[in-house]
DNA sequence: TTATTTTAAGACCCGGGAGTCTGAAAATGG
DNA sequence: CCATTTTCAGACTCCCGGGTCTTAAAATAA
């Protein structure tokens, strides 16, 4: 079971691929897709939801395509996984019980709670820059 | 995006309810259906892969039903979520790339291995035993 | 034996996420 | 103007996890 969607993985993994460029030019879907290997339509949809966000900046026509509407080092992983896949991520109940909370806890919730605020924290503090820094020190992939 | 599936969250809920007992007596499907709110047939299937797997021992007939194969300290809560949805838990890529690993790392994979370690130890040295202890001091719930 | 209660097993269905397809609209270059 | 390249929008199909249903088999009680 993965923690994230598919289409947060791709979202992801296409911010990545924008912030990692030297360049300030558009990327564009097309060169995305076919580079890492995702479908071109499926991933059209995904990042014209993270431009409605405000994550994204598009541009159509000739010479074209998507670029970061803000520094990356604004850009954090919470914001694009939350633009793709809604708010309530990091919230829910380990069992599925609804109303995950202090109030109400189920057996597993104090020991649960505690690992998802790490990785909750982990989200909302890690950032564009800092990951395509890493990337581009450590030469490491965006693809299988 | 749930950690585990829905399976996995019903066989959870059915071994602590099932461990939370204090007799020893064997306990129906029905029972646990009714009492927790899940569909009979569908857990039905979801104790029969964990009996399967040797977690759990099955009587049928008039005042038959299911009870702990084990000790319940020495029954894991990965035991369970392995025995409902595969070994794979714990192992993939946050990005759904193939091959997770120190080889080929993704930009994510120093940090996220970090954090699902910390989680898979959790899943591996809490016991039955402490969930239903826990459980019954402090009125814990087990359904909506 | 017969009726009842329970798990075991497997076929079946359904809804939603994942992915495809078609046709626009906007921008550029000639 | 026209042709090309790109994003935008939405309808459409496919697949599988989640859930239902039916039948068999085992055990108990009368
Ligand atoms: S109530 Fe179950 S994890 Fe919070
Ligand atoms: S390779 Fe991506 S998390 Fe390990």
């Amino acid at each position: 079971m993965a923690l994230i969607s598919k289409s947060s993985e791709y979202g992801l993994r296409a911010a990545l691929y924008i912030a990692a460029r030297p360049d300030e030019a558009h990327v564009s879907v097309r060169e995305m897709s076919a580079q890492m290997d995702i479908s071109f339509h499926f991933l059209t949809k995904i990042l014209q939801r993270m431009t409605r966000a405000g994550l994204l900046a598009s541009t159509r026509g000739a010479k074209g395509g998507l670029a970061l509407a803000q520094p990356a080092a604004k850009i954090t992983l919470l914001d694009i996984v939350r633009s793709v896949e809604g708010d309530d991520l990091f919230r829910e109940c380990l069992l599925g019980l609804a109303g995950c909370g202090e109030k109400r806890p189920c057996p597993l919730h104090r020991h649960w709670a505690k690992e998802r605020a790490r990785i909750e924290k982990l989200f909302r503090k890690m950032t564009l820059a800092r990951l395509a820094r890493e990337t581009a020190r450590d030469g490491l992939r965006l693809a299988d």
